[in-house]
DNA sequence: TTAATTTCTTCAACTACTTTAATTTTTTAG
DNA sequence: CTAAAAAATTAAAGTAGTTGAAGAAATTAA
């Protein structure tokens, strides 16, 4: 199997490309592995690529004055990650990037991309409807960080992401969840004791 | 002044159009008048429109089984409010969305919008870049909403909508912020007293 | 396989923030 | 301009979630 076979499914589901599309596009794309524990961004670097997640997982944090993780999101298969803001402006990122399982990525860099809507306008369709998903998603996101308690986002996690619990520790759901490890550990026994 | 010389400008700045294809995109969009305190949106309603303020000032919120208020975001001239998971789905909103001032907008349903998006293509691309940078913005908030504490969150506010504390209720600020109005209260007396 | 490291759990002390309720100030409406 | 309603302040009691510390369990590495 090609290794852009999810990635052209996924382009596949919003525009229609011809077969030199698709070609010129995969020339662009750029193959890499990212270890188990390895950075694809650190804070203070500039975010070069826009990163599509082929296989693996990796989550995009940022460590606050007194070491603590906050984990704005994950990604897995299907997923794309970067830190856009700093990709597009080419300023600093204030994120972290690292992969926890072995991951494998596509990678698109900003002249790669700026080409490619240049060459085949269909894909400002493509990201404007990947855009306005994750935009839902997270406008979703932010009205439950504001309206729910800890226990329903941790359910609601469970719900939205079922597979996701068993690949990834259990501290960094916390992180994610905006919650201390410890006081997750209490919620799952108190919910497992009903 | 025309009622659409704002959302023009806006446009100007990341696509050109034909005069042809300003006077399309302008037949398209219905003026609206929405009087403080009127609904756009309500909880349970289908979102048929994007609305662009012209002027005035709207919120977007939901209200919890205790009734109280969670503010996702505030709307003022120049930016665009709706539920888009409604709007694009024709599912039933949680949202509501009304006016705290006097309020104008430019309306396009998604009929409209569709034809904008097959006539004039290009407006794909600056959907997508108004997406790109909503996306961006949320990113941010949702991180500070895992590493700042309420004083934190509060002084980023102030110096992000320099302007917006003035015309918006402090307790709407509050249920904006994610904190109780009694103790953004408190909040300020104590940094007003260093 | 074992040692080393990381993660998870449990408990108790603590704190950032909420809740309730009473008083004052500001805004709105007639 | 005045009355009524809404918003802001203050104080006190309460609570959801944190912190720190110590042991148990699981994972990693050699």
């Amino acid at each position: 199997m090609r290794n852009d076979e999810l990635l052209l499914q996924h382009i596949a589901r919003h525009i229609h490309l011809e077969q030199e599309e698709v070609d010129f596009f995969s020339s662009l794309l750029h193959f890499k592995t990212l270890p188990k524990k390895a950075f694809l961004l650190r804070q203070g670097d500039i975010c070069k690529t826009e990163n599509f997640i082929i296989r693996g997982c990796v989550r995009m944090y940022t460590i606050d004055d007194t070491g603590f993780v906050h984990i704005v999101m994950f990604g897995v298969e299907g997923w794309w990650v970067s830190d856009l803001f700093s990709f597009l402006t080419g300023s600093y990122s204030d994120y972290y990037i690292d992969a926890l399982e072995d991951t494998e990525l596509l990678q698109l860099s900003r002249e790669q991309l700026e080409q490619l809507y240049e060459r085949v306008p269909k894909f400002e369709r493509f990201f404007r409807i990947l855009f306005q998903n994750a935009f839902i998603a997270q406008q979703n996101r932010i009205n439950q960080s504001l309206s729910f308690t800890a226990e329903q986002r941790y359910l609601d996690f469970l719900k939205k992401y079922p597979q996701l619990e068993q690949r990834i520790p259990q501290k960094q759901v916390a992180a994610f969840l905006g919650m201390s490890p410890v006081f997750l550990s209490m919620l799952r026994k108190r919910l497992s004791q009903r």
